[in-house]
DNA sequence: CACACGCATGGGAGCGCTCCCACCAATTTG
DNA sequence: CAAATTGGTGGGAGCGCTCCCATGCGTGTG
């Protein structure tokens, strides 16, 4: 063959000359298709489809005879044809807002985009990672368009907890096959998530139980509903024991360390500082160890300190700080199994899921029954 | 209309029911097509297709006519027809090999991923982030079949400079469109990168001319030829200064800080210690400086250090700490002009580009004329 | 004034699949 | 033993675009 038709014939690692009959007429730069399967094994188009698509309805001899041809050939069904055929890409979106400015650093982050793309993955769906640059200026009209509305995409996973993120508002009108990891407050569409407000309380009452009666908690953004709903667990709990709720005892932060640490000063420095602090992120509670080091606290003497997330950070801290643990990779997975399902039956209505949390208890709340330095966790 | 049809119809936004006549039969699950915007503008599907693709050959007036119907009809162009028609699928993948396992963590990762998303953006592409799952075992021959088999893909960036990454070789054996990031020793792939044995030259060569004569190198895994080049350029520059090169005084580390840390203080244990380290990254070189300061060494009197990237790790270090800056944001915008060059001329012969790197100087190799906690730097 | 030449537009033939229906044995059933 | 059923297979009609090739028109040339 010519080295021109070559060059882009991505089949050519098998060729086998004498399978090419010069009878059909072939365009340059020619490219197998599920015809010229069907010629070479000698059976129609119909057949070839449901060989690959798995189709019972097919022989065992002439399934085992078009397979072999399809190996030997190299073939790869089109995947444009397939999806204008099928009204079905097999790819999957995933949004992050705002990923790339700070989603990468955050280990959350990093293992749902992990369990996300495993699970599509084995589901022999294709990932598509949808970042938005901030620098472009994009809107989520856009992204919508963008991607959405060419039916690039199948359904989408959104993880984010925004309460006003405009493209999952968009998501829900259009009723396009859309799954949040983090429930939203109003809309009506499918989520999996953890019940933040009952882990927080747990939390918090585990402190209570410690003895604390000054609690403080360093949250996270307000307009995160993850975090609207710890606060709201972390009052819950003082509700409930019949304490006051002083708001001088709780700061806002971003989930990272460095705000938190400075929450933690500003904590510890008001006239009846706190015994026992919860924060939000288990990277808010290494930034309030660090505060609490820094002023000479001995943790969890003279402070207790609880998490959240369950990941490493908390366990290699010194000491070990106790914590909420989120099933990330359960998030995950269970995000793209509903997205399926609603890919598949679009009418149904939106689920809601939650999955459970478990309290890690280590030496930082005052716990002895922990080992310290403790393996478990979200590593890996 | 019925629910049922309203359901899955993303062009609702704007419906105008005025302009649906009975006339033509319509399925269940409707969509716009370019057909219907035709006939809803009483124009051909081909001067619609022109308008869509901002063909020059369309008066004035009917072309705006038909915009006007499109953005009342909110009209999108099917994606997968588009593809299988003009055997262009408009995406491009991005494929940084064990991306989830380390490099989100990683400041010069994100920065390449964000720059490539911002490019690709501008140039109305959509990219593809591949994810390889470890877990899942996928070989890159499954993964290459997986995406770039089906042509899903237009083209590919690689972000490696590993020397013996199996899906480089096969997307080179096959011609696939593609760009590396980082060059490759032996395939003749294009790709964009920086001389890193020039820069690190560069850089061992400025302690040289601050008089160290024993100068070490904490480098990067050897299986990654930017670290083959670094070390090369280091020992380059001690054979030009006609200066012996001690094997003792180089160590092999990973990129991170923690394993250039354990590696600093190797090299400085040993019988007659460097008076200056150049490491491979600005991390390593943070590592080394955590080991000099637990040794009670001072940098930059009893010890000078030099790093590599010109991340803010390097800048917000104390002393700061001199480095040589890459142009990462080009690099990745580099990386995609080229990609689209080579998919509209698959044939052309493979295109080789260095990027030119700065030396940062800064407090840490001796140096007094840069500003202390200096803010440049590969920062936002 | 017949002719060629733009320019704007229309129409047909694909692109490579899936899906429905028809078809033809080889059974099974009343 | 005719009729209905079943399993395996083939063929046609799309899916919604792009691209090439007409076609019709107004304007310029010899």
């Amino acid at each position: 063959m010519t080295s021109d038709r070559d060059d882009h014939n991505l089949n050519g690692a098998q060729e086998s000359d004498a399978a090419k009959p010069a009878s059909t007429p072939r365009r340059s730069h020619e490219r197998l298709s599920l015809e010229e399967i069907a010629r070479l094994s000698g059976v129609s188009r119909s057949t070839v489809s449901r060989v690959i698509n798995d189709d019972a309805r097919v022989s065992d001899a002439v399934r085992a005879r078009v397979q072999r041809i399809i190996a030997e050939q190299n073939y790869f069904p089109n995947a444009a044809a397939r999806s204008l055929a099928s009204r079905r890409t097999g790819i999957i979106g995933l949004l992050i807002p705002r990923a790339i400015e700070w989603v990468f650093g955050d280990r959350f982050f990093q293992l749902i985009i992990k369990s996300i793309a495993t699970t599509a993955n084995r589901t022999e769906q294709q990932l598509m990672l949808l970042l938005e640059s901030s620098e472009s200026g994009e809107s989520a009209q856009r992204l919508f368009n963008r991607v959405i509305g060419g039916r690039h995409l199948d359904g989408i996973v959104v993880v984010s907890s925004e309460i006003d993120e405009p493209l999952v508002e968009l998501l829900d009108r259009y009723h396009f096959p859309s799954v949040l990891v983090g429930r939203h407050p109003t809309l009506e569409m499918s989520f999996v998530d953890v019940d933040n407000q009952h882990a927080a309380r747990l939390a918090v009452e585990h402190l209570l139980s410690h003895g604390h009666r000054r609690i403080g908690m360093i949250g996270g953004p307000d307009n995160l509903i993850a975090a609207i709903d710890r606060r709201a667990g972390y009052m819950q709990a003082l509700s409930a024991a019949r304490l006051p709720v002083d708001p001088q005892l709780y700061r806002a932060a971003g989930f990272d360390q460095l705000q938190a640490k400075q929450a933690a000063h500003e904590l510890l420095a008001i006239e009846e500082p706190p015994t026992a602090i919860f924060a939000a992120s288990d990277a808010m509670a290494v930034g309030a160890l660090e505060a609490a080091q820094e002023r000479g606290l001995r943790v969890p003497d003279d402070l207790a300190l609880f998490g959240f997330d369950g990941s490493e950070v908390a366990a290699a801290a010194n000491p070990p700080i106790s914590t909420v643990l989120q099933p990330i990779p359960g998030l995950g997975q269970e995000s793209v199994v509903m997205l399926m399902q609603r890919i598949d039956a679009p009418d149904a209505p939106p689920m809601h899921r939650f999955l459970p949390t478990e309290l890690l208890l280590r030496a930082s709340c005052g716990c002895t029954n922990a080992a310290p330095a403790n393996q478990e966790g979200v590593g890996g």
